[in-house]
DNA sequence: ATACCGATTAACT
DNA sequence: GTTAATCGGTATA
């Protein structure tokens, strides 16, 4: 399958873009080893008008100018001060747009991934727990996923609309009436073929 | 220079 | 269900 293509993430609507990420592959190529997942949960952060979004209110700093680059981008920080969250931006440059990635599927390059999580079981529901499995960490902030170090590709899953979960997004009960808006989606694992 | 806090997680009860 | 861990980013001065 193929790299998804820069008009993918130009295009304008990042919660239609959210819904559609789930069920595509993230691979990772970080650290010379592969690993893959099948995304599983996202969420979309909607820009200025989003008081969830940490470009609310147009804000532009050195952490969050990398949302404000052409869609395609990775937009990596750090929460909490150990969690480390990936974010793909949408939307042509200047427009602040970006999904969250919170779930995957792990595919391939499992015992790496283990390695990584620093466990005997890997779990990857989370967001932090995602990048930390994949390697990413906020270095890769601002890289191209056009490029070959970090991407995500179609795989051509075809997923039932009625499967697609939707709700609030986590974590943002401080974003005012905005933390109600169904920007999460998910889906159940086991519905993967 | 200083103070506050978070798009979380894992390990508890 | 609760809570400690942990530190860069951001605002304020």
């Amino acid at each position: 399958m193929s790299k998804l293509p820069r008009s993918f993430y130009l295009r304008g609507d990042v919660v239609t873009i959210a819904r559609e990420l789930i069920g595509q592959r993230i691979v990772s190529n970080i650290g010379d080893e592969r690993t893959t997942g099948i995304i599983t949960e996202t969420e979309a952060y909607a820009g200025i008008d989003d008081r969830a979004s940490h470009a609310y209110g147009g804000r532009r700093t050195a952490r969050t100018g990398t949302m404000y680059l052409q869609g395609g981008t990775a937009y990596v920080y750090l929460c909490y001060g150990i969690h480390h969250l990936f974010n793909v931006v949408t939307h042509e440059a200047d427009v602040p747009h970006a999904v969250l990635i919170r779930a995957m599927h792990p595919e391939s390059g499992l015992e790496v991934m283990k390695a990584r999580r620093g466990s005997t079981k890997l779990t990857t529901n989370g967001p932090g727990t995602v990048s930390q499995a994949l390697g990413i960490r906020t270095t890769h902030s601002g890289i191209d996923l056009l490029d070959d170090l970090l991407y995500i590709e179609r795989t051509g899953i075809r997923i039932p609309e009625n499967d697609i979960r939707t709700g609030p997004r986590i974590g943002v009960d401080y974003a005012g009436p905005d933390a109600a808006l169904p920007y999460r989606f998910h889906i159940d694992p086991r519905q993967l073929p």
